[in-house]
DNA sequence: TCCATATTTAACAACTTAGTTAAATACAGA
DNA sequence: TCTGTATTTAACTAAGTTGTTAAATATGGA
């Protein structure tokens, strides 16, 4: 599977993104992890796996504990891919604010397009 | 299915993401849409449907015609969901920077290591 | 009305995913 | 070495996804 399907598959699921949001504030064991979710340790252990092979943790051993750690740049083409997309969320806001402007008293009638500054 | 789930399962998949670059230069009816593809017609309807039900793309009716066009905002949720992590891949470039300064005392030319793009 | 074009729905097969429990493995320390 | 804790792997099931072909539906025009 390419790259970014894999990255967004592993997003595509909302204890995977628990897990991410968790390791946000620091790194931490499968124990720890798994310790808020009602679903066994072997569960986990998947979502893991899944993430790690994403590229979206890294993973460390200390005695027989595995540290699992954010990986920021395993984020980073997913987050390239979205951006180019912007400019559509952002032209789509402008058009509403300009739809918003048009029915204010103002006399600027007519069928312009606003953007929005970079 | 929660709505980042549903955005970020219909993002991972190569033939919808290349459905919505296509949409990224205008509209374009199924036909139009399927044609590059090697696959079947109701394979594309079926992608396209995923597509809507995620908000990503929004669909109206021209005669026998289905026009399909990029629905910006149903980018913004998942955008902003990733942007909280965009300080993961900064702080770790930011990082790898730094010690790449601190192993060059000197940044003269010979240059040991490429630097990636900023 | 009947036909051609555009698209969706139905029915099906192959494959993947996400969970379960039970067993296996890894390591630290007595 | 034996034991307890931490974690993964195996085997299985239920459900979901993606593709196929055939049939159904929708629309405009002769």
């Amino acid at each position: 599977m390419d790259q970014l399907s894999q990255t967004f598959s592993a997003l595509a699921d909302p204890t995977r993104r628990a897990i991410l949001a968790k390791l946000a504030s620091g790194a931490a064991t499968v124990g720890e992890i798994a310790e808020p979710f009602d679903m066994s340790l072997p569960a986990v252990s998947r979502h893991l796996k899944v993430l790690t092979e994403a590229g979206l943790i890294e993973r460390s051993t200390e005695a027989q504990w595995r540290r699992c750690a954010l990986r920021g740049e395993g984020f980073r083409a997913a987050a390239d891919w979205m951006e180019f997309y912007r400019r559509f969320w952002e032209q789509q806001f402008d058009r509403l604010d300009a739809f918003l402007k048009s029915t204010v008293p103002t006399p600027a009638k007519g069928k312009r397009r606003a953007r929005r500054k970079p």
